[in-house]
DNA sequence: CAAATTACTTTGAATTACAAAGTTAAATTT
DNA sequence: AAATTTAACTTTGTAATTCAAAGTAATTTG
């Protein structure tokens, strides 16, 4: 039998981060205001988790104008949709393969 | 729409300890060393995580003698597993319902 | 020009996680 | 009987994590 917990991708296993990937797999181009307020977080607790998803490539980060107001929004990558699957899937595994 | 990361439990969080309960919610008293060795663990690093889901009262901690030899062995409570139970239930809204 | 908005970055403190080494007590081997 | 092993910790120390709060910068609205 192999190791069940080693699949658990760190990346997704805070709350927050969870919670991100979470909205990402099924919306796109998620703003920061939106996502902020969805979480319920501080701007730099945000900023934090998003930049640490971004890091692994796992979020993709655009700024753009809506209007004359900055905007940042968010898209998960190919890459995040992947390894965020694959983290699912392992919980799946050791919750029912026990 | 309500806060959807408030429902997971901190206590189940890490890694190591989803997957303590996911062991425990289906075997009954797993012994110290069955669980180390699934979970691929230090001694220290399973004590330390035991200690922090019996403070909760989430497992139930059983010090016998098999033959001569001294054994420890683990249980979900009631409670555990019903606050387990709720945690996975808080995950699965948050995966499936964004 | 003052205040607000957006999106950060920095700071600092608290908590968490973990390996490694040390401990205890009984059991077994030499 | 001395040394080693086994089981299950506890202690120590370090590193990483998490988060709120405060500070920053570049507009823009009043």
């Amino acid at each position: 039998m192999k190791n069940l917990i080693a699949d658990i991708n760190k990346s997704f296993e805070n709350r927050v981060r969870l919670g991100i990937m979470s909205i990402l797999m099924v919306n796109d181009w998620v703003d920061f205001g939106d996502l902020k307020d969805t979480l319920d977080l501080t701007d730099g607790n945000l900023a934090s988790h998003i930049t640490a998803l971004e890091k692994e490539k796992y979020v993709q980060v655009r700024k753009a104008f809506i209007g004359k107001r900055p905007n940042t929004s968010f898209q998960a990558t190919a890459e995040g949709r992947k390894a965020f699957q694959e983290h699912l899937n392992a919980l799946e595994a050791l919750i029912k393969g026990m």
